[in-house]
DNA sequence: TTTAGCACTCAACGGTCGAGAGTGCTAAAA
DNA sequence: TTTTAGCACTCTCGACCGTTGAGTGCTAAA
């Protein structure tokens, strides 16, 4: 496929960053004028029939400057910018947003999204991280109401989870509290097999609320990925390829379907690389004019996370894909740095 | 104000109904053949023309049918189906819903924000109960890498928050553990104030992290509103009204930026009724074309929230509005099951 | 291999025109 | 006094131009 020239390398990267820009097709006279190509407009013509011919470029229609195709689009993103590093006042920037909001762990998930959304002036996604596997850690039963009790669990690492019991009798807050201490005694820093092995309790309270322990983690760990953070949807909106077209409205409703989103996340596969999703690649029909770039942080087999970057094919690249990678890194060490205890447990 | 006949607000509901439905302006023959008016178009018109001139209704253009103006549609509202109550396939379908998920804690808000959205069509807010007095439950205390600890606080009420504590030196898992029972201990029950009143820790680490806790409970009690639950955004992108302009835009940017909701949310005052905010009511810019929904729930003193819809000024009140009042009622209930508890402690 | 020159194509813009919808007004009918 | 038929009037909308200008591809010369 690289059966480019260097000069025609060159006009290609010179198109696809100046259609990033502007927004507006490309023609012969601008490339040598704002790109000051020792070159005639002829010249230009020729190459970018050339790369029209090998499928990298497009014409809207006859008079027209030329638009890149998603090969074009995939050819900048794989030999012009995948390796870029983020400029270093970016990085101290983003490094520095961050570590203000250090202690609070809520605010980490909705400040990555925020930050992503923001440098890459496009919609962002991050997910929590989350463990394949969980160990538990503690246990509290709230009495509420009658047989109703919340019961909030808490895992090594952090997360925690709320559930409403309803017991078969009334049961008072000491009894709770005390078969909620036996429990904690019992499975501290087990993991749900060791939980299931162990013998059965004789007390008919602590049994039950065992099995609906047991039963939560196993829903915990049987999802795919943790609670999913978006922002920056209005920053796609505003694109102007989305004025008039329902485009974005149909990538939109990828965000606000769940599932769907879930299935865009996991295509993305082991920690380290920046993943590039043009046009949906044939298989996400509501991406067909968006790119994703999605990258995956967090420790492998541990806990892990995705996030990434949703916008219109013209998104840039150049800025995005350094900066997810950046952000990865950084919650890949921020997992890292909450993670460790687990194993000493 | 009401000095309209009781035809003329006849022709008025009818007109509202019509154009919330089509979208279309509506004019005198439309009207007499689609509702069956003993009348002539005539006579339609002479209505039509007076209804205009008291600011009920208004003309786009010289030979268009008639649009509601905001006055009109707040006469709608207040006149026609405010009161009006959800059918009970609808009651049946949503606590149906609802009662799926009722274990699910975590899940209620997401869902509540989601039954709103489908059920209006248009696109949700709901923001978990938030009460304005934390009373302590259970502090847990986790170690995770050198002087990091992460600290899981659980509120009578099952409010749980987490942040990472950077302490002076490390300190072994047990210490943590001995403090966190301490402090369980002295603490249980006890809202900010009493805590503060407490007798200073002699051992410093429990001190530093009651200090922690307390700082902890105050940012909760000052917050204005719990988290905040969006969904159905791309229903109000699909109305024709903002299919080429960018007030659409202008709308979501509002959901995004979060001070600017609160805001919103709490100039909405006490639980029970449902306020309907037409074209912004001239404070908010970013709402002309829009109407607001809104409705406060829970245990006013003990814990609210608050839960809306946010659409096209054309929005189909008829509906909106019971659901709105309907799912108020139930997160109402709900809050009071799952708060009981805190009176006893 | 590059370039100047030129004919060609096509979207975008602006103007005109007719059709159609819906009105307001007037004068007659109830 | 209220309702209605009749009619002239206004304004949007879509269709149908011709013009303009950007940008091309091709050809033949440098």
């Amino acid at each position: 496929m690289p059966d480019l020239t260097e000069r025609q390398r060159l006009i290609l990267a010179f198109i696809v960053r100046d259609y990033i820009e502007t927004a507006q097709p490309v023609g012969s006279m601008r490339l040598v004028e704002h790109y000051k190509l020792d070159l005639s407009t002829a010249t230009i013509r020729n190459e970018m029939a050339a790369l029209t011919d090998q499928g990298y470029l497009r014409q809207p229609h006859t008079s027209a400057g030329r638009v890149p195709t998603e090969e074009g689009y995939r050819f900048f993103v794989t030999h012009v910018v995948y390796k870029a590093d983020l400029s270093a006042p970016a990085r101290d920037t983003i490094s520095h947003q961050f570590y203000q909001a250090r202690q609070d762990v809520e605010q980490w998930m909705p400040l990555a999204a925020s930050i992503l959304a923001h440098h890459s002036r496009a919609a962002s996604i991050v997910t929590a991280p989350h463990s394949e596997r969980s160990h538990y850690k503690h246990v509290e039963l709230i009495s509420t109401q009658g047989r109703q009790v919340l019961m909030v669990l808490v895992m090594t690492g952090g997360e925690v989870s709320q559930q409403i019991l309803t017991l078969a009798e009334p049961v008072v807050q000491e009894r709770l509290s005390a078969a909620a201490d036996r429990l904690n005694q019992i499975c501290l820093g087990k993991n749900t097999e060791e939980m299931a092995a162990l013998p059965a309790r004789t007390d008919a309270l602590e049994k039950d609320i065992l099995t609906l322990v047991l039963q939560d983690m196993n829903k915990g760990e049987q999802r795919l990925s943790g609670d999913i953070y978006l922002d920056g949807l209005t920053n796609v909106l505003s694109e102007p390829e989305f004025l008039e077209s329902d485009d974005a409205r149909r990538a939109m409703h990828l965000f606000e379907e769940r599932s769907l989103l879930q299935d865009l996340l996991v295509t993305n596969s082991g920690v380290g690389g920046v993943q590039v999703l043009i046009g949906g690649e044939g298989k996400w029909e509501e991406l067909r004019q968006c790119s994703v770039v999605l990258a995956r942080y967090g420790i492998p087999g541990l806990a892990t996370g995705v996030l990434g970057v949703l916008g219109p094919m013209r998104m840039a690249y150049a800025r995005t894909i350094p900066t997810v990678r950046f952000m990865a890194d950084l919650l890949s060490d921020l997992v890292s740095e909450t993670m460790v205890g687990d194993e000493n447990e």
